[in-house]
RNA sequence: GGGCGAAUAGUUCAGUUUGGGAGAACGCCUGCCUUACAAGCAGGAGGUCAUAGGUUCAAAUCCUAUUUCGCCCA
């Protein structure tokens, strides 16, 4: 027996010792020089001030497994780690930060504040590092990029340059979200949408005469902000609203500030909507601002950055936004022009980092000509050159790409990339590169200044897959391992990265950056809610890794791993990890308490027995199942596969099989045959299952006495040609049948697990006469019985109770009273159930139609089920009439 | 408003691609401390597969419509 192994399976301990070991030796470092065929991963990078929750759990779990797996079919399994310096949300994080210590940001110059923010990010930067390496991870850590880096940075600017040198990048006025609080624009990403209950103004706008008079006569407009009114240009109706026919081209006074504007007509304009005619404030909403472009139309903005109104507003300068809507609809209602208001429910956008309402702004930012780059990822879809799976993101990504609007890639932050662009303050000259410039270009002036504003985060992100391997230096590393092969990651970022990553490949290196994206599901919580910790429904797997370890927690993952859009998740899915891991450590620990230390052979062996051949013949079908599962990503199927052969299969009737075996120290034969078939089966699923959980499969591969190296090393499993397994797998659904049978008739006679019975067995024939003869042990020991009679030709004993599977008659004797009544009532039931399938048969077979429509095979079928089921009730009937022939 | 997903056992979900004997896990009930495992073992109950039509010899599965819930986009 090897060393002693203990009873209780510590995960921490192990867990962490195998993780530092795997380090030590660089198992997760990939060979730029290697001459095996490359597998490589890309993360999506974490955020710098994120913490593990549920979606990272699941979406790094996925891509260990098929970075592990990978290693084993001897790929070089590169998966490259990595973190996002998240402009918005790290700058935040440094201002409360900073805040909580006394220091305002308004107080500090950028370069301390950046200072700042860089002390913070070496500080609380990695926590989400150190929890995907307890995790288990196995990214190549030497490998480990962050996009504010200066290789980043050097890529970052390039790519900048690439695009403002041909046309792509642009500077102009646009509608952005703009948060009045963290005073930048924010990505529609960090817009969220709250439902709210609110009020519809419906004013009253005068008409005025060609002198320039009011008249009797007004359109009322509906809004939800009337304070906007302030910047109000025009008043839209529908070309077709016949209600407005006669007023088309007039104008109107504006209340309160007596701006003389035009009504005008747009398509857009949606007739159902309040009267039917909308106030036009361009500068601060999206759709009016597309309308006034289409009419020549001036926007004017009436908001500062920090959303007050300013100069533009009259007398309501100085007030906030909330202020001035006060203010507005009591004047408004004080000169009579408020008709009417109503409750009205809609969305509004928040700030995602500080639940701030978004102010629709008009402002000067840079932007990205996304058509003509939209095409290029458009023709590569369409082409196959990338692939999603589930497929249905294909076009959901697609749809996306034809209607993109251009890319607005400016911040007002100081946290990011600073836009490589410098002014000369001598002649006004724009110089974009790389390096600072130290003279104007154009006049030599040494009086330059950077443009203040920063990169959209996703702007470095985009350029992910080619920055990380040096772009754009193009060095060994691109050289082997670009393109990469999956990308995995969630569905709310398709557009926001995914897509753009395949532009800049196809942009920068003429090829896309993976061939596969795997979008996983979106874990939501029991109510079918987004998970979030703010609501308190976040789960936070470290909490579990800390305590049923990590292992469980991926094992757990996996399960959920479907192809839905989305899951519900409870904490008590943990469970499934939780025991199978101790079911896990069981089985090994029963093995290793039961297999000679010196055993040889376990790689080479012939299965003869007929369980042993069953078990390998099992192992081979897992070993398919599981690879299929991989390759069409069904990682909750193979995990299930994993799962169910192991505890259903190899555990719960191999394992009690061999157990004779095993304690049978005179027949050396049957003993070392036994312990060969289970540890080469007990192998082979640990490395299956190495992917999913690393840590414990390590640890036993680690204490089987025919093993050496580690198992992350480990040859993938393949498929052994063995002996007949069609009648092993015969053999053994006959006995397990014979098996159950006995165990249901001692149930139904309150006989306990420990006290033996007698049985009495009539096969079908010598064929099973045969079966039963050669497993006679398993049955006796797997069923408890004491005395177990075999007879071709027998009588239904007096004393017994019986069952019928398919090949034989199975009799438990016993000596107290029989119960005829009970016994009776339980074979009627049987007899019914069968009565009823044999009903649905038959009406099968005299239906003409099926008859000779039907397929051969399906007839066949349903013949060779209705001859069983007739045998079946033939010999229960019998029973019948011998029961009620003893009651008379 | 548009798109997508979901509706199957008390609960969470497979099964739907390619139509042909309704499955798993958890929970529940019964009996067991059987020397690997009570985080376990053995047995059991539980389902008009959301609704209404249609196609078919045959529908959880294909088609149409409807209802409810959720997600994304505008």
């Amino acid at each position: 027996m090897p060393e002693i192994i203990p009873e209780r399976y510590d995960p921490q301990e192990v867990e962490q010792k195998w993780y530092s070991m795997w380090l030590a030796e660089g198992l997760f470092h990939a060979d730029v020089k290697s001459t095996k065929k490359p597998y490589t991963i890309l993360i999506p990078p974490p955020n710098i001030t994120g913490a593990l929750h549920m979606g990272h759990a699941l979406v790094n779990s996925i891509q260990d497994f098929l970075i592990r797996r990978a290693r084993m079919l001897g790929y070089e399994a590169l998966w490259i780690p990595g973190i996002d310096h998240a402009g918005i949300a790290t700058e935040n994080k440094v201002e409360q930060y900073l805040a909580s210590m006394g220091i305002f940001r308004d107080k500090i110059t950028r370069e301390r504040f950046i200072k700042s923010a860089w002390e913070w990010k070496d500080r609380y930067g990695g926590v989400i590092i150190k929890q995907l390496k307890r995790l288990g991870c196995s990214c190549d850590w030497d490998r480990m990029a962050f996009t504010l880096d200066e290789k980043r940075q050097k890529a970052v600017n390039t790519a900048f340059l690439r695009y403002y040198n041909e046309g792509l990048i642009y500077r102009g006025k646009y509608i952005v979200n703009w948060c009045p609080r963290c005073r930048t624009t924010i990505s529609d990403l960090e817009v969220e949408y709250d439902e709210r209950d609110a009020k519809l103004y419906y004013i009253s706008y005068p008409l005025i005469d060609d002198k320039g008079n009011k008249t009797q006569k007004s359109i009322v407009v509906a809004t939800t902000r009337p304070e906007t009114m302030l910047g109000d240009m025009a008043v839209a109706v529908n070309p077709l609203d016949k209600r407005y026919s006669d007023v088309k081209g007039a104008f109107l006074e504006l209340p309160l500030v007596g701006r003389r504007i035009p009504v005008i007509t747009d398509d857009a304009v949606e007739m159902e909507f309040g009267t039917g005619a909308v106030k036009i404030t361009p500068a601060h909403d999206p759709d009016d601002y597309e309308i006034a472009l289409r009419h020549n139309i001036e926007p004017l903005v009436i908001m500062d950055e920090g959303a007050m109104i300013n100069g533009n507003g009259g007398v309501y300068e100085g007030l906030t936004r909330e202020e001035a809507r006060k203010k507005i609809v009591e004047d408004l209602e004080k000169e009579g022009l408020l008709v009417k208001v109503e409750d009205y429910h809609h969305s509004v956008g928040r700030c995602c980092r500080c639940q701030t309402d978004i102010e629709p702004y008009l402002s000067e930012q840079w932007f990205i000509k996304m058509e003509p780059l939209a095409k290029l990822v458009i023709d590569a879809i369409n082409k196959g050159k990338v692939r999603f799976v589930p497929d249905r993101w294909t076009r959901i990504c697609l749809s996306w790409l034809e209607n993109a609007r251009d890319w607005c890639i400016s911040r007002q932050l100081w946290w990011g990339h600073r836009i490589p662009i410098w002014y000369c303050d001598e002649c006004g000259e724009v110089i974009v590169s790389v390096e600072k410039p130290t003279r104007c270009t154009k006049c030599e002036s040494s009086k330059l200044h950077q443009d203040e504003d920063v990169l959209d985060t996703w702007f470095s992100s985009a350029l992910w897959p080619i920055s990380t391997m040096g772009w754009p230096d193009v060095g060994d590393d691109f050289e082997k391992f670009y393109p990469t092969d999956v990308l995995v990651t969630a569905s709310d970022i398709i557009y926001l990265w995914v897509a753009r990553m395949i532009v800049s490949g196809l942009k920068f290196v003429g090829e896309v950056p993976f061939h596969t994206v795997y979008i996983n599901t979106t874990i939501q919580d029991e109510e079918g809610r987004r998970m979030s910790r703010t609501h308190g429904t976040g789960i936070d797997p470290m909490e579990f890794i800390e305590s049923i370890g990590a292992d469980a927690v991926r094992f757990t993952m996996a399960t959920i791993a479907t192809q839905t859009q989305s899951i519900r998740f409870s904490a008590d899915k943990f469970d499934i990890g939780k025991y199978f891991t101790n079911k896990i450590w069981n089985a090994a620990r029963f093995l290793l308490m039961n297999v000679d230390e010196n055993i040889t052979g376990v790689n080479d062996f012939t299965p003869e027995r007929v369980e042993d051949i069953w078990i390998m013949d099992g192992l081979n079908g897992l070993i398919e199942e599981v690879n299929r599962g991989y390759e069409e990503y069904r990682f909750n199927d193979l995990a299930g596969r994993l799962y169910d052969f192991f505890w259903h299969s190899y555990c719960d009737w191999y394992l009690e099989l061999i157990k004779n075996r095993f304690y049978r120290p005179e027949n050396e034969d049957e003993r070392l045959s036994a312990q060969r078939c289970a540890l080469y089966v007990m192998d082979g699923w640990l490395r299956l299952m190495h992917p999913i959980m690393p840590h414990i499969t390590e640890e036993i591969y680690s204490r089987l006495p025919h093993t050496s190296g580690y198992i992350i090393l480990a040859q993938w499993p393949e498929v052994k040609e063995i002996g007949d397994v069609i009648s092993a797998r015969e053999e053994l659904e006959f006995i397990t049948e014979v098996i159950r049978s006995i165990r249901n008739l001692r149930t139904e006679i309150n006989v306990p697990p420990s006290k033996e019975v007698d049985v009495l067995i009539i096969p079908e024939g010598d064929k099973y006469r045969e079966m039963t003869e050669r497993n006679a042990e398993h049955i006796t020991t797997l069923a408890k019985v004491a005395d177990l009679d075999i007879k071709m030709s027998a009588s239904k004993p007096k004393m017994a109770i019986s069952s019928v599977v398919a090949g034989a008659s199975v009799y438990l004797l016993f000596e107290g009273i029989v119960d005829a009544d009970k016994e009776l009532k339980r074979l009627t039931r049987t007899y019914k159930k069968l009565e009823e399938e044999k009903r649905k048969l038959t009406l099968k077979l005299e239906n003409e139609n099926f008859m000779t429509k039907a397929p051969k095979n399906v007839i066949d079928d349903v013949v060779r089920h209705l001859e069983e089921v007739d045998r079946k009730m033939l010999r229960i009937g019998e029973h019948i009439n011998k029961l009620r022939g003893e009651n008379n």
